[in-house]
DNA sequence: ACAAACCTTCTATCAAGTAGAAGGTTTGAG
DNA sequence: CTCAAACCTTCTACTTGATAGAAGGTTTGT
């Protein structure tokens, strides 16, 4: 299977499946021509990454994910490693954006919204507490 | 005040102070001899932009901050606007989020974590729906 | 006089692609 | 048979928001 009929099953852009390849991390067989030649191993190790990033692991993840996909002798409890750590990292970001959120709209709330030039924003912004 | 001090004061980085100058956010008078001299003003700004920058906003956002924030005749509507739809960004993110680890909770759940290669984790991921 | 501590500019690096240039090949239509 | 569309290739540059290092000039203090 050539890189089109790829990109058109898997709805990655061809692009980043030749990135994907870049950066050795699905390396495809070449045709005579110098074409990649997909095979379905190849299809499903996409298939793989594409589910894993839209989980949000990065690609350094991914790597080792794909690896642990690809070894028969792999152990549940390493996979089950990376999960869990990804889910603290998770947890992280949602209370970072928790606590900004609930700043800028105690902000906004306090601002009039109107033509003057007058706004607790950005008296905030520039330091100088509002309150 | 030459940028040692300004660094100094700030906490911000030598560096990140010359790159704020190299995109055009804050861009220091220069003494004789070349050194870049900071202004009560300019002191003003990296704070705002400091702060700013901690609230989440870009640097894009941040330049036109500071030009609301140097603006006298600004409507703190529109510092509000900008403000509002940081907020909208924060909820797609955070929602985002949350359903994020919603799923990979319920596949780290079900994951025994042992020795044994069976991982519906990976089975996930590799699109075998394990349900 | 000499070193430490500043200052300068320029270049490269990170993540994870995306976009475009410049060019070769192959497929199908007329 | 010819021509164009549609593929394919490699290489380079751009994005964000800095950070790190090279290579070198100046200034301050002892």
């Amino acid at each position: 299977m050539n890189i089109g009929e790829v990109s058109e099953r898997t709805g990655l852009p061809a692009k980043t499946i030749r990135y994907y390849e870049d950066i050795d991390l699905i390396t495809p067989k070449r045709a005579s021509n110098g074409y990649r030649v997909y095979e379905d191993a190849d299809l499903h190790q996409l298939a793989f990454v594409q589910r894993s990033r839209s989980f949000g692991f990065s690609i350094e993840e991914c790597r080792l994910l794909l690896s642990l996909y690809e070894d028969d002798a792999r152990s549940s409890a390493d996979v089950k490693a990376i999960a869990l750590s990804k889910i603290g990292e998770i947890d992280r970001k949602l209370s970072e954006l928790t606590s900004l959120k609930t700043t800028l709209l105690a902000l906004a709330k306090n601002c009039h919204g109107d033509d003057q030039p007058n706004c607790p924003i950005i008296d905030d912004l520039a330091g100088r507490r509002s309150a």
